[in-house]
DNA sequence: CTAGCTGA
DNA sequence: TCAGCTAGG
């Protein structure tokens, strides 16, 4: 879900990647939830059946993983993963929607298969998927045979990646979403997938979907606007924590009053009928200062090719040839852009 | 979503 | 060689 900031972004600033060879070796964190989500929710059959191994568990999160971390290493991009910890307080009227529409979905989704609406009731099934546990440690041990870094954040995975991107730990937070932003991350980079080729949601149209950069500052600069002012917007506008907004705000309407005002709470003077479920500087204060995991070790090891094997072959009944496969070109990509990168001569060849 | 095949 | 299609688990 997240912040609909995309109203507010002005094109220019959005830089596009155009040649993915601009991001070899940089480091960029992974929002690891927003990942299996897409990948549970794209691979599937026409009916809504996703990828299953004889033991009718769920696999499609792993093969989407395996393979576009696979290709974000051939195209030298150094993935670390960011999973999701305990949600916060202020998050649970937000997550307590989420439960119910998917609850609504998973109805509607079993009534159109009984009436024969197969592609119907796919749509729906999407709607509901649940991220299970046992999906996120799959997760976890492959990424860990694969020799990638991941780090578990304390709560939100966006503030996690954001901290990150602000330490130096990583160049950039990929995602979907734009609370990174909010938490301060100073560069998202969105549609990182390698091959172009996107579904428009409803029809059977495709368009080619290129990476695209948001800098914080050349945002909040063209907006003419501070961190703190870009959140109050969201806050407006409605956040994960506040999911309804003010009524009757929208982007455009947002900007323009914290502009004039200065401050969310000298705006809210203006506004007597806003009303929020948590108290808005509270949210304010946590997309500023939100909990993180100071305690990141982040570090890429050779693929451990009989892991790999192991979990994605043995255990979940994926081709043994083209997870061969795939490790070679794992492994190519490791030598050439990953092994090499903390060499002294590397280092040289950087100053 | 991505790999791998197929037919021009 | 490459766009288009479909199987993958």
């Amino acid at each position: 879900m997240g912040v609909n900031l995309k109203d507010l972004i002005p094109p220019n600033c959005k830089t596009e990647v155009s040649d993915l060879r601009q991001l070899a070796r940089k480091i960029v964190a992974f929002d690891a939830y927003n990942a299996l989500y897409q990948f549970l929710a794209a691979i599937r059959q026409p009916d809504g059946t996703p990828l299953m191994d004889s033991k009718s568990r769920v696999t499609s999160h792993l093969s989407g993983l395996f393979y576009r971390t696979i290709n974000l290493v051939e195209n030298g991009i150094k993935p670390v993963y960011v999973f999701d910890g305990k949600p916060p307080e202020i998050k649970r009227i937000e997550l307590e929607r989420r439960k119910v529409r998917k609850e609504k979905a998973q109805k509607l989704a079993e009534k159109a298969y009984e009436e024969g609406a197969i592609e119907e009731a796919a749509k729906y099934v999407v709607q509901a998927i649940n991220l299970e546990s046992p999906m996120v440690k799959d997760a976890k041990d492959l990424l860990e045979a694969m020799g990638m870094p991941y780090v578990q954040a304390s709560e939100e995975g966006e503030a996690q990646a954001a901290y990150l991107a602000k330490k130096g730990l990583s160049w950039a937070t990929a995602s979907q979403d734009y609370d990174s932003l909010l938490f301060g991350s100073p560069r998202l980079v969105r549609n990182l997938t390698i091959t172009g080729r996107r579904k428009l949601p409803g029809r059977e149209v495709y368009v080619e979907i290129k990476p695209e950069i948001i800098e914080l500052n050349t945002l909040l600069k063209a907006l003419g606007i501070t961190r703190e002012q870009l959140i109050d917007i969201a806050i407006l506008i409605g956040t994960d924590y506040n999911p309804d907004g003010v009524e009757g705000i929208g982007p455009k309407t947002a900007l323009q009053i914290i502009k004039m005002h200065g401050s969310l709470e000298k705006a809210l003077k203006f506004l007597p009928q806003a009303k929020f479920p948590e108290d808005p500087l509270k949210i304010r204060s946590y997309f500023l200062n939100p909990p993180v995991n100071e305690n990141v070790d982040i570090e890429w090891r050779e693929p451990d090719k009989n892991k790999i094997i192991q979990i994605l072959v043995k255990e979940h009944d994926f081709s043994m040839d083209r997870v061969e496969n795939a490790i070679k070109r794992l492994e190519k990509g490791y030598r050439e852009f990953i092994k090499s990168s903390t060499t002294s001569l590397d280092l040289w060849f950087k100053k």
